[in-house]
DNA sequence: TGATTTTCGTGACAAATGTCCTCGTTGCGC
DNA sequence: GCGCAACGAGGACATTTGTCACGAAAATCA
């Protein structure tokens, strides 16, 4: 199946939209496919788009002055990534995005992105919905990481996340969550004996 | 000065706006005074308004399994606040808003907030683009928070919100950060030795 | 003003986490 | 299939943080 294919299924369950609507929105995105462990927006790059991960798996990470990778969040099928604060501002991004898999994603620029809303009004309360609920994972996931030990943050991932934590290398877990491999290891020591 | 005058001046700093424009955001809204201490949402409430601090200093905290309070974030003069899950979906909060400072506040509800937004497009967009910029600020401070020592995110609090900082007591910037109040202390003290 | 609460620091000890290291296994690229 | 890099566990030790207890100073309120 061709890409937009699959991304037309996921917004028709989302947004009612005519076949002319889809036309525009399919007009206006252009097909990328990246590599495993190829970079998508490098250090320093404006974050310039709208990218929806059709397959595959990205990652949004930054590297402090030490060199240790943060990672921010995990991107698979159907959700979609960029660097909002580059994307917004039109600054160069601190923030890094590569592939953890073979992966094909859909990329609207932000001209076509705001043109297809001005267009679509369901669109864009659609977009902008979607914009709200990572808002708010962004606050749960605060809420989380001032009020929970390593164990809750691992567990809580765990359960969040499934399907991100069956493909994804533990060391990437514990730099998602803010602690090193070792006390990962050890959380996941303490909790399996129990 | 009225309240609304002082919001008046706040706003047209930010958006252009004709007189009967600014004469609708101004019937639709509502005046309160907080004392300080009083709540302004309490836990199981729904957050549904949006609410703009003229005078004081609001707080949006949640209180865990153990009773143990966790501060999400400050809202001094000038700053938008609401619990925006509990806004967005309805349902009720997990988390309280009270007054740490004897305050004055603007209110819409969303209803409200949603006809003025129909009414007033340029109005819309500014709202948006404050809540683009939450968001770009909790994700800031997730980066701060997976990435930094208890030292680092103490120095960063202070620089980035030095009013804040000089209203609110200590155990609650540590409430803020995450840390425990013998911590912040520990961390507060090696760093005037230094 | 006087009494009470709040705030803040500190010491002692326990627990959690970071750092540095080794080792065996797995998986991927050539 | 082979070789190498990536991955994950774990030990030893240092550092950081949490917990508990106490006391002094500052702020609050009747």
């Amino acid at each position: 199946m061709q890409l937009f294919e699959i991304f037309r299924k996921y917004l028709q369950e989302k947004v009612e939209l005519t076949d002319a609507q889809l036309d525009l929105i399919r007009s206006t995105s252009k097909e990328r496919k990246i590599a495993k462990r190829e970079f998508y927006l490098r250090e320093g790059e404006i974050s310039g788009h709208n990218t929806f991960v059709v397959k595959g798996l990205l990652r949004l990470y930054r590297i402090d002055e030490d060199g240790n990778e943060h990672i921010m969040r995990f991107a698979p099928e159907n959700w979609w990534i960029s660097d909002r604060e580059s994307y917004n501002t039109g600054e160069p991004s601190k923030f890094i995005i590569d592939a953890l898999e073979k992966s094909e994603v859909l990329i609207w620029t932000k001209e076509d992105s705001e043109f297809v809303y001005g267009e679509i009004p369901a669109f864009r309360a659609f977009g902008e919905g979607l914009f709200v609920e990572s808002f708010i994972a962004y606050h749960n996931r605060i809420y989380n990481s001032i009020s929970s030990t390593a164990e809750e943050k691992y567990k809580n991932f765990v359960k969040t996340y499934p399907d991100i934590f069956n493909r994804v290398p533990l060391h990437m877990v514990a730099s998602y969550l803010g602690v090193t491999r070792e006390t990962l290891s050890r959380v996941r020591r303490h909790f399996t004996l129990k």
